[in-house]
DNA sequence: AGCACGCCGACT
DNA sequence: GTCGGCGTGCTC
């Protein structure tokens, strides 16, 4: 080999918010390729970083660097691809590089560790373990609690999943597995075994079509995939998959929440016939490390996760779906604010794959785009079975009499689809029993002393809690102002209309899914497992119901209370009642007994409302666009948001006001800025917020700005005193 | 972020 | 007389 350059330094990205990498001297010259982990030497610190490059020279002084102390991986544990991504991600969301490069690697890599997937030891329920009854064990009490677990994981538990559960006793196993009840074996958690067997249904002419347009379609392009709950997404998702898996290529799969999907995961597993790994955050850091190893390896042919698993690495990337795509959990909300269906969009193209995207409600970005041809719309029209999709009706409530917080006009359909063996789906997106609690003397509120909001009753529990900081109390038994023990819960929560519902309709049964009532590991399956079986005629719910669980025995869906997200100060809050509404909606009917939807508002007359339930999701996009474009608002226009946060009331505005007053030296009339202003909920957990909006109609404009200035604002002694963040592209402005 | 250095209040 | 408060400086 003719004169190999043999690269003595390296450029390291490091895990401290600092805006730039370090170089370091690589002494036993020799291969440490970008990508590769090394150990270094920190002010008095060892910390592990990735090469970002490595280079003959350096413009450092000698006397300036500092060796390498260890060198971690021979061959690199990141390929070009994924270090071009984020170093991509780190420039367009302005953060510091070394932090974007720690958040997308697992924490054990993080720490160092080898990137190998380590086989454990697990145990499974043997053919006779099954045919036991736990509750025969009385004497052995461990041994049930094990039995009874393992009943639960067909793939076996490895001892992190039982010590995670406090199960973890080796005597017990050992009985077990002398009885034979129980195998001990080596494996692989994570990495699912293919076990197919569902069968496929045929496809829709619209669905065959989307299939095909994907299938065709060599390179980048992406595809907007819209069509309503159960006009059969994920058949088109499972097609495309197959398609990728005999093309020898692996897909990965984002979706917003993987608890909230047991049936998209049931679905995949019962029909894909390759290895399948899932990346959320319920993992331990062995499983998530495994999992993604196996990614990387090629092992694993299909990778579901979500958000952070966009930064998953494949060497063999044959398709890319984001599922859900408007769903805001997508988007990070603290740190390192990126949108992980904006990266995969990037990534899609700069790895030349093509990416799907998919939701009943799409956002409207994405249809701005659609619009402008960027991407490529398939439309799924009707419901799979074609039927149509559920009726929308605003019921006005203005002065109508409520019992409390259901007009009758509601209860009344309620009864007749009782009457008729139907079940009914009431939303309200507000837990707790009342979300105030007052002195019928005084005019007292039961405050909350860390953020400005009030104290929501919850009366099962007996106690006062804030939904925004978790701070909780015992319910006063009189006014501590006037000493009155006359108060009264103002106001309606699940936990209040559920007792209405009782005395409302005494021979129905009622369940109530919200984040109390699923508080405890296997609740919530047990809830739906209820639901779907008809033993409950009414389900009311929190935002927990809308995303994900069909109930096709419900035929009426009444929403309680949609106004308060009319008039809102985010921007964005119509377009998320609309999904809302729609998505909820989507929860009730099947063929041949399309839903009623009963929206009660004060406002029938608001105009994108009556668009939404006058002509649908797409007429009320169209709208919304419309407004957006009249003021300047996203897809129209960039937005970033300077977010600042003190325990002091002062300390962020000023912060805020230097910064607005350095940005302004920095930038041209095409930038305008809103702010400095308090947060709309201005203390929240004892820290007071406030905030600066960014706006440009050019997004290069924009970012040119931001470039220069995140930088020096963060070695600003003002930025030391304060906490403070920036978001590029925000999903809200609160 | 960490971690050290550095100069001012209440404690053995 | 010290222990320790957090301001501020630096990290190849």
């Amino acid at each position: 080999m003719p004169n190999q350059s043999t690269a003595t330094y390296v450029r390291v990205a490091l895990p401290c918010p600092l805006y730039r990498s370090f170089d370091y001297r690589l002494d036993p010259v020799g291969g440490a390729a970008p990508g590769c982990r090394v150990r270094v030497p920190f002010g008095r610190r060892s910390l592990v970083g990735v090469i970002l490059e490595s280079s003959p020279r350096t413009e450092l002084r000698a006397d300036q660097i500092k060796p390498v102390s260890e060198v971690i991986d021979a061959r690199p544990l990141l390929p070009p691809d994924l270090l071009a991504l984020l170093h991509w991600a780190a420039g367009y969301y302005h953060h510091p590089v070394g932090e974007v490069f720690a958040q997308a690697l697992p924490a054990l890599l993080r720490q160092g560790r080898p990137a190998a997937i380590e086989q454990t030891r697990c145990w499974q329920l043997s053919p006779a373990g099954r045919a036991i009854d736990p509750a025969g064990l009385g004497r052995a009490p461990r041994q049930a609690a094990l039995l009874a677990w393992l009943a639960g994981c067909p793939d076996g538990a490895d001892r992190e999943q039982l010590q995670a559960r406090d199960l973890y006793r080796p005597d017990a196993l050992k009985a077990l597995v002398a009885k034979g009840w129980v195998k001990e074996l080596t494996a692989t958690p994570g990495l699912t075994p293919p076990q197919p067997g569902g069968t496929a249904p045929e496809l829709n002419p619209a669905q065959a079509t989307a299939v095909q347009a994907v299938a065709e379609h060599t390179g980048y392009g992406c595809f907007l995939l819209d069509g309503v709950t159960g006009s059969g997404k994920t058949e088109v998702y499972i097609r495309a998959i197959e398609q990728a898996l005999a093309a020898g290529r692996q897909t990965l799969l984002l979706v917003p929440e993987i608890g909230l999907t047991p049936q998209l995961m049931q679905r995949l597993r019962a029909r894909l016939a390759a290895p399948l790994v899932i990346l959320h955050s319920g993992l331990s850091e062995r499983e998530r490390l495994n999992a993604w190893v196996a990614a990387r390896d090629g092992a694993a042919r299909i990778v579901v996760g979500t958000r952070s698993a966009v930064f998953t690495p494949l060497p063999e990337p044959g398709l890319f779906i984001v599922d859900e795509e408007h769903d805001p959990s997508l988007k990070q909300q603290d740190g390192f604010r990126y949108s992980a269906r904006d990266l995969l969009i990037w990534r899609a193209r700069q790895q030349d794959v093509p990416i799907l995207l998919g939701s009943a409600t799409p956002s409207l970005e994405s249809l701005y785009n659609a619009d402008q041809g960027r991407y490529q719309r398939l439309h799924l029209p009707s419901r799979a079975g074609t039927a149509s999709a559920p009726a929308l009706k605003l019921l006005d409530i203005r002065g109508q009499p409520l019992r409390e917080g259901l007009a009758e006009p509601l209860i009344g359909a309620m009864h007749r689809h009782l009457e008729r063996g139907e079940q009914v789906l009431l939303f309200l997106n507000r837990r707790g029993f009342a979300p105030t609690l007052i002195c019928h003397e005084c005019g007292w509120v039961a405050a909350c002393q860390r953020c400005d909001s009030h104290l929501t009753l919850h009366q099962g529990r007996g106690r006062l809690h804030c939904h925004h900081c978790d701070a909780s109390q015992p319910v006063p038994v009189q006014c501590p102002e006037c000493g009155s023990p006359d108060l009264r819960g103002l106001g309606y929560g699940t936990e209040r209309i559920e007792q209405t519902l009782q005395a409302l309709f005494p021979g129905h049964t009622c369940l109530r899914i919200d984040r109390d009532s699923t508080r405890r590991k296997g609740q919530l399956e047990t809830l739906l497992e209820r639901a779907q079986s008809g033993e409950a005629q009414i389900l009311l719910g929190t935002q927990m119901l809308a995303k994900g669980h069909h109930f096709p025995g419900v035929t009426l869906v009444g929403i309680l209370e949609a106004d308060q997200r009319l008039f809102s100060s985010d921007f964005r809050a119509s377009e998320r009642l609309a999904q809302l509404i729609v998505q909820v909606a989507g929860r009730a009917g099947r063929a041949e007994r399309p839903g009623t939807v009963l929206i009660q508002t004060h406002h029938p007359d608001h105009p994108l409302l009556r668009r939404l339930v006058g002509e649908g999701y797409s007429a009320f996009a169209e709208a919304a666009l419309a407004e957006r474009r009249e003021t300047a608002l996203p897809p129209y226009a960039s937005l970033a948001l300077l977010r600042a946060e003190a325990t002091g009331r002062e300390a962020p505005r000023e912060f805020l006001e230097q910064a607005h007053t350095l940005a302004q030296q920095l930038s041209g009339p095409e930038i305008e800025f809103w702010g400095p202003v308090p947060a709309p909920m201005e203390k929240r957990a004892g820290r007071y917020r406030a905030q600066l909006l960014i706006q440009s109609p050019e997004r290069a404009a924009l970012h040119r700005l931001l470039r220069h200035w995140i930088p020096t604002l963060a070695e600003s002694p003002a930025a030391r005193r304060i906490r403070w963040s920036l978001d590029v592209d925000p999903v809200d402005t609160y």
